[in-house]
DNA sequence: CAGTGAGCGAGCTTCCGCTTGACTT
């Protein structure tokens, strides 16, 4: 028996650092926390100075107990959770789970892994930071009593199942109110005036200082043109260099793989986990921009080699982030000699952005050279300016350039042609282009993640999942909007000719923006009107500030809590009591065949229509919003169309179908069956052909399933004395032996399955690859999108197919599945002929029907 | 599984931060 046991938080870590410590050394990992407050309660003890009640969390206990088990064994236990808040906690938390003795424990932190760095935690151990865990337990009751508090008063005052919480409510609040801020925005026009003038054999083109508001104005300013002189009044050159932008953090990650990969950020951080496990990064959730100095000289090496010494800059970056607690390194390759790696195309693009950007920061400046020429005209006060920029060095640009959230692209600077002081210009032609202010910009996931961690709001390790909560409770939808056309107009001067144009232009296109419901809307105004203090952008900031007190022993933990809950649980109480229930409720008008009162606002359910009053004798109809409308927009007339369900579809033999939303979505009833229409079947238009079409391939898949089902269970024969016996049960098909089940794979056939090959099922020689559908198509059962090991992919029928395009894997459509299969040279004919037209018309009704409604509002 | 939305009331929902691997019938 080993007789030092070291846990870490990590198992990628723990591996890593076994190979340092020698054979006295066992390493092990604690997967995070082990201990945390009960789900099923506040579990807080508020009367008794809020004293936590904890429990070993139910996924932990295994693990718990075998820590246990080895650290009996063991002489010394060495903690080596991370160097932070969390860090101490756990640390702490293990020693109250493992009933660990004071005694024979000793607390290590090193912030990389280094056999150095290792070697000096172990010659320099310290005691557990109590201070530092009582900021944490503080973090923790605090988040808790804020969670369990609120989100109850939204299940009484909105809608159950709601959620409310320090994080989540700040980032919703932001949505909703840039939403507001776009919809009160007013765009304005001007008019831009760009010149392109001739020298010699050059042009050059150059915007004036003025913009104007009127188009008589820009107008006349063409006009004087005709007659004006041009002449060079300045010719200004300064240097001017760049610098890098730091290392990666998961922040900055996130950001980049959304601009340049269009990655969403839960997928940069699947991908980056499964390079970290592989070993090519360092950790994937840091908040931290720090390289450490073995970091540094391979970087330092690996520029040498590739582009010389001029280009080398060794740089130590140091965060700035507000509440950064910095247990890690920045993320950046571990070898940097390893310039492409193995793995499928979204690991090396991910894995090439972290190396350049890594790269990139320890390389020297790029200088540039900027040119500013005036040109003045004769007749007129304004001037017309020409800005040129030149590389000189290219330093870092080399590697790496970092995106920005702005859509406009950076205007193009070159290098302008040379010219003195004095000399004349010939204008060529001069344009006017009307151009219009824009709103600011839609959030994307990524640039929430910025605006937060700005905000000091959340960390590295629940960016992903405040986003994923957000979109869940429905506060929040991501969606692509299609833009509008919008007329400009174009003046061109040339030849002394004036000529007016009017052009068009798409403007108002989003893609993977994030958009506010209608639930989002009415959540955020209650909370906002009610808990302004919990709402407000600096709320985080502030408590902060007193967890870092506690931390340094100047506040008391239970203290700070009492101060905050006394003021925040009154006004719940409060709120409970006196506040009406919220329904975010519209009168829409009439409804002109009954005359009665059309009102749209929050159920129980989400937002619904309601046809006639609730006070009044006859019981009021309601039917449930459809995606993409919402309460604030919605017309009268599309209200109203609600109510033409259910309806009846067609006929079938002999008998009707009946079309309507259930609990469970939209459905067809015939001869008192159900069957379920596809996410792309609209009920209010869907036809009669394909709704015989849903009944007949259900029935067909019913007819598959009774007959394989009548063949099991099913004895194969013997083998080592035990019955081989398949069976089909609730998670597929699986082989019984000597009291053992083994799943088999989806993908066998199943009455051809011998004896010969259930051994090897039973022997491992054949194993259910882990199929988990990330998208089934039910005119189609055969077609599924599957996720394995390194991302998804499409499997038809007993083939598999890399996803190609641009589209996420869970975006594909029926259609663009059996596409990539048809492009990939290997697909059935047969079966993919078929399906696709179909879905194509169907899309382009959806189509047509979206275009209508559109230009009803 | 297959219309809940009023109102009654049982019993359910919920937070933020650390970390990954389950393994059934």
């Amino acid at each position: 028996m080993s007789k030092n046991l070291v846990i870490v938080e990590s198992p990628a870590k723990a591996k890593t650092i076994e190979k340092f410590l020698g054979e006295d050394f066992i390493v092990k990992s604690s997967f995070g926390h082990v201990r945390d407050l009960s789900k099923k309660t506040i579990s807080i003890d508020i009367e008794n100075n809020f004293t936590p009640q904890y429990e070993i969390s139910p996924d932990k206990v295994k693990t718990v107990n075998e820590l246990k088990k080895l650290a009996k064994a063991a002489n010394i236990v060495w903690l080596a959770s991370d160097e932070d808040r969390e860090g101490e906690a756990i640390s702490w938390h293990l020693m109250e789970a493992l009933d660990l003795k004071e005694e024979k424990v000793k607390r290590i932190v090193f912030n990389e892994i280094t056999k150095t760095a290792i070697t000096h935690a172990v010659e320099n151990p310290r005691t557990i930071d109590i201070n530092l865990v009582n900021a944490q337990q503080a973090r923790r009751v605090l988040d808790r009593l804020v969670g369990y508090e609120l989100s109850p008063v939204l299940w009484k005052k909105v809608k159950p199942a709601l959620s409310a919480g320090r994080v989540q409510s700040v980032a919703v609040r932001l949505i909703v109110e840039r939403e507001e801020e776009i919809r009160n925005f007013t765009t304005t026009s001007f008019y831009k005036i760009v010149g392109i003038f001739d020298v010699k054999t050059a042009t050059i083109s150059a915007e004036l200082s003025k913009r104007f508001e009127k188009k008589e104005d820009a107008i006349r300013f063409l006009n004087d043109c005709i007659k004006a002189i041009f002449t060079i009044a300045d010719v200004e050159t300064k240097p001017a260099k760049k610098s890098p932008a730091p290392p990666f953090t998961t922040s900055t990650l996130q950001q980049e793989a959304s601009r340049k990969l269009g990655f969403p950020v839960a997928k940069t951080m699947v991908v980056a986990q499964q390079l970290y496990e592989s070993g090519f990064i360092t950790y994937m959730r840091t908040d931290s921009v720090n390289l450490s100095n073995l970091a540094l000289s391979m970087a330092k090496e690996e520029v040498e080699k590739l582009y010389g010494s001029d280009y080398v800059k060794v740089r130590k970056y140091t965060t700035k982030t507000k509440g950064a607690q910095e247990a890690h390194e920045a993320i950046r390759p571990t070898y940097f000699n390893n310039q492409n790696i193995n793995g499928d195309a979204s690991q090396k693009r991910l894995y090439d952005l972290i190396w350049k950007r890594t790269i990139a920061s320890q390389m020297s400046d790029a200088l540039l050279e900027k040119t500013n020429i005036t040109i003045d005209i004769d007749n007129r006060s304004e001037n017309f300016v020409a800005k040129g920029e030149i590389i000189k060095f290219d330093g870092f640009l080399k590697v790496y350039l970092e995106s920005n959230d702005d859509e406009d692209e950076e205007n193009q600077k070159g290098l302008l042609p040379p010219v003195k002081k004095g000399e004349k210009l010939v204008l060529n032609e001069c344009t006017a282009t009307q151009s219009f202010t824009q709103h600011p910009a839609r959030y994307t996931e990524a640039s929430l993640v910025k605006k937060l961690e700005e905000l000091g709001i959340g960390r590295p390790s629940t960016y992903a999942p405040t986003i994923s909560t957000i979109q869940k409770r429905e506060y929040v939808v991501k969606e692509d909007r299609d833009g509008l056309i919008r007329k400009f107009d174009l003046i061109t001067l040339k030849n002394n000719k004036i000529n007016e144009a009017e052009k068009t232009e798409k403007t108002g296109f989003e893609k993977a923006k994030l958009f506010p419901t209608d639930i989002g809307s009415v959540v955020n105004k209650f909370l906002v009107q009610n808990f302004e203090s919990i709402l407000n952008y600096n709320f985080t900031a502030e408590v902060e500030k007193e967890f870092d007190e506690i931390a340094e022993g100047a506040l008391v933990w239970n203290e700070m809590i009492s101060e905050f809950y006394k003021p925040f649980h009154e006004t719940v109480e409060k709120t409970l009591k006196e506040s009406e229930r919220v329904k975010g409720e519209r009168l829409l008008g009439v409804d002109p065949k009954t005359n009665k009162n059309i009102y749209v606002k929050i159920g129980r359910f989400g937002a619904m229509a309601q046809i006639g009053d609730t006070q009044s004798e006859e019981k009021p109809k309601f039917a449930g919003l459809k995606k993409g409308q919402s309460i604030d927009s919605i017309t009268l007339d599309d209200a109203l169309s609600l109510f033409d369900l259910p309806r009846i579809s067609g006929i079938f033999e002999e008998l009707e179908m009946t079309v309507a939303i259930g609990r469970f979505g939209p459905y067809i009833r015939h001869d008192s069956k159900f069957y379920s229409l596809t996410k792309n079947d609209d009920p209010y238009d869907v036809s009669e052909e394909r709704c015989i079409e849903i009944i007949k391939a259900k029935r067909i898949t019913d007819f598959a399933k009774n007959e394989l089902s009548q063949h099991f269970p099913k004895n194969l024969g013997e083998y080592e004395k035990n019955d081989v016996v398949v069976s089909i049960g609730k998670f597929g098909p699986y082989i019984t032996h000597n009291k053992s089940n083994f799943p088999v794979a989806k993908s066998q056939d199943l009455l051809a399955l011998t004896l010969e090959e259930a051994i090897e099922y039973i022997q491992g020689k054949k194993k259910k690859t882990s199929e988990k559908a990330l998208k089934e198509f039910s005119e189609n059962p055969e077609v599924k999108i599957l996720s394995g090991r390194y991302g998804a992919y499409i499997k038809i029928g007993k083939d598999n197919y890399k996803i190609t395009g641009e589209k996420e894997a869970k975006d594909l459509t029926l259609a663009d599945c059996l596409n990539i299969a048809l492009e990939s040279g290997k697909a059935p004919k047969k079966t993919s002929r078929k399906a696709p037209a179909k879905t194509a018309a169907k899309k382009t009704t959806k189509a047509s029907t979206a275009k209508t409604t559109a230009k009803k509002k």
